[in-house]
DNA sequence: AATATTAATTCCGATATTCGGAACAAAAGG
DNA sequence: CCTTTTGTTCCGAATATCGGAATTAATATT
């Protein structure tokens, strides 16, 4: 492994938090002499990957190229999202789309409401695959050994108050929405929000994605639970169907 | 400057031409050795700008989050997008907003027409300055001082047939676009398409962005152009006016 | 205006890290 | 079963990185 490569690339993970950083506020972040914060700066703004603003650091326009390469190379989001409109006028809530990327969830697609009051996501955020509807819908559905080693090494980290951060319980639930076939988080993730969430398979029957409706926790009691579901079904059936899968006794075609 | 971090990132440069590659195929490419393609490849894997999908590579979702980052910072094209919604409407023509990045022009964002011939742009497409006309609107409207530097450092490479090559026509172009506040091209990034651009300026009275409309040559012809440019210096006024810029006698506010 | 303070940049010798050839392993193809 | 191709590990040599210290630049203070 290259070890300069990795802690410059950490260093510009910085900015996935911070917006702007100068120098200085760097070397304090990373803890790493300012010598080699100055050379790992100077690298990445060659290469476009940063860029100076004035006093501060910035991230460079090189990554925006990155970004939409990336989202138009990946074709779970191009089926889904016309489907997740169609969603979205069904119920008038926000629709999220979520790939499992390693031990994380990451949004890649998201259609907003119009819905006064509204949960905001950001595409490209990252979440624990154990908290959240859409992260543990990934999770209930992989194969699983993954699910069993990931569950054995996973450290319960919570996020909100309401995060699940016992095992057994946690354990409990995906078995549960495994029979259901979706699953169901109250500010887990994000105080106030609740989401209903629901698997996608690629045409191996693996789980690629998740596709959930999101809303304000007070909206989303179980009646009105009840009623998102099956439209969630059907329209992740749809997409499933797209991405060349067959089977599924859990997914109404 | 780091020479490894460099090379890392210029290898993940590879990817946006190459959807996939196989550890063998950067090494043909970069003509680096196997080994220290290995290693880079790892580091970049391990921190997501990378990832293994079967027997090659592809670019790791880690992009799609810094992508959407630099969009939604880019103050710009925050308040741009409602307003080239509204060219958009009103003309009935693709709508690209550019800004300046060193020597190249970067297409942040884009409004596409319903028309059924289009002239299709990616986000984060780069061009020379130039050629096009949103691009050479960047170039025209820039510091007396900088825009000569760069004229005399910069060699013209053709893009397409039509491509501007001739240094003395280039600064007439120029010239004559300052005088008039937009520039047309003709088929100079791509065959067959035409664009009319005008400037973006911010408070400080500098040029941060350009604004064009785009569409198949045969319907811009310069009656078309005539009517669009009013259109075009009114919209590009507006984002002027919200970025904080005051005078103007190029911008009809 | 002179001085103090803070941050950015350059220098340079020590050394840890990367380099890259070669050997090895694994998988695919004949 | 052997050959070929591609991916991965090893290891000594070399060089690129490291980081302390000095220098420069910019800003604040007396």
């Amino acid at each position: 492994m290259n070890k300069t490569v990795v802690k410059a690339l950490e260093l510009l993970q910085l900015f996935t938090t911070y917006e702007q950083l100068t120098l200085q506020e760097i070397v304090q972040l990373t803890k790493l002499p300012k010598t080699s914060v100055f050379r790992m700066v100077q690298s990445l703004m060659t290469t476009g990957f940063l860029k100076k603003e004035g006093e501060a650091y910035e991230l460079g326009l090189s990554l925006l190229q990155f970004g939409c390469l990336v989202t138009e190379r990946l074709d779970v989001r191009k089926v889904a999202l016309p489907i997740m409109k169609q969603l979205r006028e069904e119920t008038n809530e926000a629709v999220n789309l979520v790939v499992k990327d390693g031990d994380e969830a990451i949004y890649v697609e998201k259609v907003e409401t119009s819905e006064p009051v509204r949960v905001y996501t950001r595409v490209g955020r990252r979440a624990p695959l154990y908290a959240g509807a859409c992260p543990r819908v990934l999770l209930t559905f992989m194969s699983i050994e993954e699910q069993k080693k990931y569950l054995d090494r996973v450290e319960l980290i919570p996020i909100t108050s309401k995060t699940i951060v016992n095992r057994e319980e946690l354990k409990n639930l995906i078995n549960e929405a495994k029979k259901k076939g979706y699953t169901v988080s109250h500010s887990e993730l994000a105080d106030y929000s609740s989401a209903v969430a629901v698997p996608i398979f690629n045409h191996e029957g693996k789980v690629v994605a998740g596709l959930s409706v999101v809303g304000p926790e007070n909206r989303f009691q179980s009646s009105y639970i009840e009623q998102l579901v099956p439209k969630l079904k059907h329209k992740a059936g749809q997409i499933s169907k797209a991405l060349g899968f067959i089977g599924g006794k859990d997914v109404e075609l």
